[in-house]
DNA sequence: CGATTGTTTGAGGGCCATCAAACACTGTGG
DNA sequence: CCACAGTGTTTGATGGCCCTCAAACAATCG
């Protein structure tokens, strides 16, 4: 279990069933990376070329508005697909940037090689159509979240959404994915000590 | 033309190549609903069981928050698709009510129809894929206006990216939609007006 | 035409951002 | 091991954006 390629055919193995002439096709398209702490993946004006699954550590996928204030678009632990998705698929420069807030192993999937996998594998495409819907679904909810909720309970959703997330992230990471100051943040987190 | 069969079958024809022999098993599934205004697709508590494609017409997904307000999740005209997917996939009541905001015609497949088509035309995986990911990405837009930008700043956005939307709605839906109050928008756009 | 729905305008207030500064924590080099 | 820089958190004062409440106005529909 050493061996990083165990963590990502497990998790593959929840959605499809692989012979072991496909798993080696699929081995043979990953490429296994190791970035430090504050390391990017991709910055903002490159073209994202690859989509990143998380083996291990922690990333977080932001863009820097025009006052320079980063705005965190999702994280990604343990078992997560990333990358800036439309950068990904329309082969635009990138606006978003991913970095690793932990020192972090990926496997990455250059786009020809998905290809090739969506052709020959097509079961690839039944498994991401599903992380997809669990993606959207995830999404939707922090929309209405955004927009109908105060600060407090958004906050609130996260840690109960998340609660080891929470407790492994900076909090000025969590207010920047909420939308908040992490003054902010600072100040609900004291209110709610009280209770 | 008028058959609405072929406004569908040419949308999925930009993704997907169909025998005949598919064609007519596609169709075999797909129930032909027409909505009066104001009429409910979906109820917030019964379960979400089909998924539906709009022919003609404009749908809005929404939910109604403990203050009674409603928040809408997504609007949905012609050539899109749309449920509450959460409970669609789960089987658990939905969150999300669905009603026609004009006279609307829509297909719908049923969830054990849709599944035995991605079992019998797998490249329905691939479309379905597709539209995900589009979706997805627009989704991750909407959040990062709706954390980062001010309320004239997203219905900027808006109108630039749905122009015809934006024309075809009463301006308290897009409100919604923006998180706004119609106060709030009203006044927006009478400080467009001066420039 | 009246009833309902949607839009506008105004007054006032609350939530959260901004700016500023002190404080706490982490890691690195002398 | 301590000093110090860099990063993250807390606290306070002030202000602006947007909400709430209220009422008039406009548009739509039966």
């Amino acid at each position: 279990m050493s061996d990083p390629h165990e963590f990502i055919l497990q998790h593959i193995s929840r959605h499809i069933v692989l012979s072991e002439q496909d798993i080696q096709f699929f081995k043979s398209v990953l490429r296994h990376r190791k970035l430090r702490k504050r390391q990017y993946l991709l910055q903002a004006g490159d073209v994202s070329l690859y989509e990143n699954f998380v083996v291990k550590g922690c990333l977080r996928a932001y863009t820097v508005d025009n006052d320079g204030t980063e705005h965190i678009v999702m994280f990604a632990v343990e078992g997560w697909w990333v990358s800036d998705l439309y950068s990904f698929l329309t082969g635009t420069p990138a606006t978003q940037n991913i970095d690793a807030l932990e020192d972090t192993e990926v496997f990455s999937i250059e786009k020809k090689d998905l290809e090739k996998l969506y052709q020959q594998v097509p079961e690839f495409n039944r498994m991401f159509r599903i992380l997809l819907q669990n993606a959207f679904v995830a999404q939707q909810q922090r929309i209405i979240g955004s927009i109908s909720q105060t600060a407090e309970e958004q906050y609130h959703s996260f840690i109960t959404k998340y609660p080891t997330l929470e407790q492994r992230l900076p909090q000025n990471q969590v207010a920047s994915y909420l939308g908040l100051t992490p003054e902010t943040l600072s100040r609900i987190r004291k209110q709610q000590a009280k209770k």
